[in-house]
Parts: structure tokens; sequence; C-alpha cells
DNA sequence: GCCATCATGAAAGTGACATTCATTGACATT
DNA sequence: AATGTCAATGAATGTCACTTTCATGATGGC
């Protein structure tokens, strides 16, 4: 899987006439080691510690081509920091959200994707994405 | 209902030891009579076309006091900007957002509700909030 | 190896809040 | 009416999370 992405990520580039760095390798094989939901100053400092040479605007401008290549997607869960999720093949998924401690779980559930088309339908909206995102607290954080 | 929310308003201030002044009563004649979703930025530049002396802090406060008050509900769509929508008496509902032409469509589905708490509930998760956007094309922008 | 491009990172810029602080204004007290 | 008190105001500034710029530094096709 890690290799499969890794691929996806080589193809996209060279389809775009883009180059293959040291940092970018280094960037994406620390994003693929990492948690599902991961903010661009996380991952930078996750990288600071072994690679204190690599920038911020690097960092930042490669979660953005992993965007593009489809092996990323930007996520907003209001806390004014943008996170990066990792994409499996078509698959979608909404999310439970801890307010304590910032833990992030995912679940689908077809049939309430269902109901929203039905909502969507009856008032001639043609959807394109959506978001159902749950906020409280984790079985953790509960005790 | 806008003479219900001033009430409502008035008497949040006095509980709370805060005046009444000019510049609140004009903020919140605007905001009332104004789209259900409002950036601070849209409210303030319509604000300063007949009040050019109420400065942008202002309007943010206020519109911080209106969420404290439980007139207004901050949201977030993603745009980078924090909007204000009109709050009804503890009524809760979930949003179509047009992806075209930004308008925003209100909608409620008790059974997306029951189904989202069987997940929490599943995933021993307690639910304090959730959010559910649907975006997309509106009936108008589909021709 | 040469060189046209692309990539990098330090620094500066941007946008949307959020806070500071000197001044103002509303009421209560002399 | 003048003064005192203290919250409210708004111009200016600070903060934060990006986002762009620009002077180098690498890369990949000949």
């Amino acid at each position: 899987m890690k290799r499969a992405k890794k691929k996806v990520f080589a193809d996209f580039m060279s389809q775009k006439g883009l180059k293959s760095t040291k940092q970018r390798d280094i960037i994406l094989d620390c994003f693929l080691s990492s948690d599902r939901h991961l903010s661009i100053e996380e991952l930078y400092l996750k990288l600071r510690s072994k690679h204190p040479n690599i920038g911020y605007a690097t960092v930042y401008r490669t979660l953005k081509l992993f965007a593009e290549a489809g092996i990323a997607r930007e996520m907003q869960f209001g806390d004014g920091q943008t996170r990066y999720e990792h994409v499996s093949e078509g698959e979608h998924h909404d999310h439970l959200v801890c307010t304590r401690c910032g833990h992030i779980e995912e679940f689908e559930n077809e049939t309430i994707e269902k109901l929203q088309d039905e909502v969507a339908d009856s008032r001639g909206f043609l959807i394109e994405r959506h978001r159902l995102e749950i906020y409280g607290l984790c079985a953790n954080c509960r005790k």
C-alpha cells in the first residue's frame, strides 16, 4: 500500500514533468508512516528532528502536490489548521473528532449517505461532496 | 421575531452588566435584517456605507456577544472566514452549500441525527455537536 | 559535462482574525 | 452643571497559519 502510493506519486510527477528530489521522498515517507490526519505543522516538526534542513515551505508545497496527485486530501476541522488525510482509492468516510484530545476516528454509514441523497433530490440539489463531522468526547477521554 | 431577539439580547446584556450602545443597536439591526449567513467582513462593509465611524473591532466584538447571548452561532464553511448564522430558539439544522453561487440552504433530518447517535454509541463516543454540509449545485445553478 | 528548468529555504507578504490602549461616552454623584 | 467612574470604542498593532518571492542549488535530457 505504501509502495503503491509511492508509485502513484512517481507517475503523477513524471506525467506533470516535475522532478523527484530527496526532500520529496523524505516527506512522502514520513507522511505515509504517520497518523491518518496530520497538519503541515505536525509533519514539519516530525521531520525537523531527523532532517532539520527541510523548510516549512517545502513541506507545505509537497503536501499540496500529494493532494493534487490524489494520495492526500485537505481537511478543515475548525481548529484553524489544514489537515491532510491519507486517501485510499475512491473511498469516502466521515469523522468523529474528540474535542479534548484531538483524536480523529473515521466511520462510514451507507444509510446516512442515502438519506443525504434524498434531501438533496427533494431540493433539486446536485451533490458534489459532503462532510459530516461529529464532535464530542472519545471513549478514552470519557474515562 | 426581530423584536424577540432584540429583547433576548437586551436581557443578556443587562444580566451581564453590559451596556446598550448606539453601535451595538445599529449592528444588531443590521445583522437581523441580513442574510442568514454573514461574515464579519460582510457585515462590516454593509455597515460602513451608513455608519463609517463604526470600527471593525466593534463589529467583531459585538458578533461574539451575539453568539454568547445565543442569537447568533459561529460557523466555518472552509473558506477561511467565520460566518454568523441567526439562531432561533434551540433549533439545529444542517446545510446545503452551492459551490457556484455560494447560496446556503438549511435542512433538518431526524433520521440522520438518530443514525449519528447510533454510530457514536457504537464507538463509546459522547456527542457534543455535529456538522453536516452537502456541497454541490443548487437548483438554480443547475439550470 | 552542459544547461534549461525545476526545486529549495530564508525571508517577506497576506488575510482574517484578536488584542491593546488612549480616548470617548453614558450614567451616577457632587 | 461639573466631576467621577468605568465600560465601550476604534485606530493601530499583534498573532497565526499559511503563501509567495527570490537568490541559490539540484535534476534530468542532450
